[in-house]
RNA sequence: UGACCCAUGGUGUAAUGGUAACACAGCAGAUUUUGGUUCUGUCGUUCCAGGUUCGAGUCCUGGUGGGUCAACCA
């Protein structure tokens, strides 16, 4: 990260209530501050995992604190190194640096010699009930459990059974660890939550060391004590696990982490749970994990969202504990935001009509230069060929305008942007009365901005020359749902039922000659058109792909709307 | 018929007992060789009822509404 906060800005800016909580313990001199990112290896991270990384990272920097990467992995079946890898690429590509790198199964010895210390001090019992019976006892939200006929075992009977599971003499879910507190305490989770449970699986860091694993109420907190973590933050739907957090420290007499509970991201017109874009995934819906379609940081990525516009959003939806919907527009805004300043221009055609210009010497060829980038004078200038006949896209031509319409029609005239101001003359349509060509005369005064009678045009449209434009794979995204708020749908309907049937429509475009040359990442605005991003995984030499990252803000598509 | 969390413009987030503000979105205008950018203006907010107080978005009580919890997932 580049951009570092003066504590005059610092100050200006409102805090969150986490940085109220740090700064009321700075002041009462406990000045450590030691945060973490914890996720499962078990998927792709997401938008909402990048507000994540980015409070928990950011609140380290912030306060000259540290920040740990740690990796949950106490579930062998569901976890694989693959997913470690994609995590650690998406936090650096999002711009952090952790200062340890973790996983909870560096502490399974620990974790397990824990477990015993609470088995000799009577606070953990072995359970030979089978899952069925254990979840009858547990009661329900409104009615209190019942205590297990294993409940009261002695704490030697416990600790050999425990000993025993641990070395495998029992199968998958013969038996369990659980913790002796309250089966009728009003939160469900204090009703002796389970400890450990038998896993005959091979866990893809400590292989087949282990047939018990630790759950994550047992795990979390003592990892986050281990690491001597100050402020261990997550969402919301964890606030109930705080007190069980919180005991298992306790009882442990280990240092004493603390939690806080912060509101998940939502998104308009997005899905964001593992389990839907998993199935958006397996079911072919989406290309996979990093289609530029996806919330997932990597198909933000390669849809040409940059880190700083992702960190800039993070920042701006704020940090609180009431369940929000962020308009997907501020998501936008932030990646024009940044693109407007750094991208470089470009002209591309889309949809393209033909337009000769009957007045240009045939064989001609004219230089006409272009600004690279308004927002920025050190970007220069370059050169298109300015040619007889040239492209202009379809939606600048409209043979019976509406009132407002100021690009071409017949009779009209538009100029060609840094080019030369043309008149439609003749409209050439085919069989099916599709306009297939549009024949002008230009007004050849009207170079530099000018014109020969000082009269302005009001329409200026972007074009590529025919003679000498190259073609490219130009994918147009669109967003992947119908529905705003895709937490709330329509009674009896699905998610499925709300997907976009036009969230991408891939077309074949004219582009500048220079843009056959793109690099793969590179970014660029297609002038009147939008942001484009040069798919690293698609392209080839000489043969860019073009994902379009967001469309350019578009007045006239809410005056013809209406 | 439980426990816990939450409630401020359309969407977010501030205001820390003392003039309800900022951003995005919307609308209107100016500038503009991108209907982009930029600039200006504008619309619109404290869930309800009591209470405490000179004064309540803020504190208290009670409602109402939303969320979370009954995996050997995290």
């Amino acid at each position: 990260m580049s951009d570092t906060v003066t504590p005059a800005q610092a100050e200006e800016k409102p805090l969150n209530f986490l940085e109220e909580i740090i700064e009321a313990s700075i002041a009462k001199g406990e000045t450590r501050v030691h945060t973490r990112f914890p996720p499962e290896p078990n998927g792709y991270l997401h938008i909402g995992h990048a507000k994540s990384i980015c409070l928990n990272f950011g609140l380290a920097k912030k306060y000259n604190g540290k920040c740990n990467l740690r990796f949950d992995d106490t579930n062998p079946v569901k976890e694989e190194t693959e997913y470690v890898d994609s995590i650690m690429d998406d936090i650096r590509w999002l711009g952090f640096r952790w200062d340890g790198l973790f996983y909870a199964s560096d502490y399974f010895d620990t974790l397990y010699l824990w477990a015993e210390e609470l088995v000799k001090k009577g606070k953990a019992y072995v359970d030979d009930q089978t899952q069925e019976q254990i979840r009858q006892g547990r009661g329900t939200v409104t009615s209190p459990g019942a205590n297990s006929p294993f409940r009261d075992r002695s704490v030697d009977e416990n600790l050999n059974l425990l000993r025993r599971m641990k070395a495998g003499e029992f199968a998958d879910g013969e038996k369990v660890l659980r913790a002796k507190i309250d089966m009728t305490h009003p939160n469900m989770l204090l009703r002796d939550p389970i400890m450990y449970r038998i896993l005959h699986a091979e866990h893809h860091r400590t292989g087949d060391k282990w047939c018990i694993y630790p759950m994550y109420d047992y795990a979390h907190g003592e990892s986050d004590s281990i690491e001597k973590i100050t402020h261990s933050i997550c969402t919301l739907e964890f606030d109930i696990h705080r007190p069980l957090y919180d005991w298992f420290i306790n009882e442990l007499e280990i240092f004493p982490s603390h939690q806080y509970e912060f509101a998940r991201l939502n998104l308009t017109y997005t899905v964001m749970s593992k389990r839907r874009l998993l199935q958006l995934v397996q079911q072919g819906l989406v290309e996979g994990w990093d289609d530029p379609r996806m919330p997932t940081i990597c198909g933000l990525r390669r849809r040409g969202y940059t880190p700083e516009s992702v960190r800039a959003f993070a920042e701006r939806v704020g940090v609180a504990k009431r369940d929000n919907i962020i308009d997907l527009g501020l998501l936008e805004y932030c990646v024009r935001e940044d693109l407007n300043r750094t991208a470089q221009r470009r002209m591309a055609v889309l949809d393209p009509i033909k337009v000769t210009i009957t007045n240009w010497p045939e064989g001609n060829k004219e230089a006409i230069r272009c600004v690279n980038n308004p927002e920025d004078p050190e970007a220069g200038t370059r050169e298109v060929a300015m040619t007889r006949q040239v492209y202009i896209d379809r939606d600048d031509f409209m043979e019976d305008p509406p009132k407002k319409y100021f690009r071409l029609s017949p009779g009209g005239e538009v100029r060609l942007r840094y080019s030369y101001i043309i008149k439609c003359d003749e409209v050439v349509k085919d069989a099916s009365g599709k306009v297939v060509e549009l024949r002008c005369s230009y007004d050849p005064a009207s170079g530099g901005g000018g014109s020969s009678d000082g009269r302005k045009v009001k329409g200026i449209i972007h074009w590529v020359s025919a003679e000498n434009a190259a073609t490219a794979q130009v994918r147009l995204y669109d967003r992947l749902f119908t529905q705003e708020d895709m937490g709330s749908l329509d009674e009896g309907k699905d998610y499925l039922d709300y997907l976009n049937p036009d969230s991408l429509r891939t077309v074949t475009a004219y582009i500048e000659p220079a843009l056959a040359e793109a690099e793969p990442g590179q970014r660029f605005q297609f002038e009147r058109l939008g942001y484009f991003f040069v798919d690293p995984k698609e392209s080839s030499e000489g043969k860019p792909v073009f994902n379009r990252t967001v469309t350019l803000k578009d007045s006239w598509a809410k005056i013809a709307a209406k």
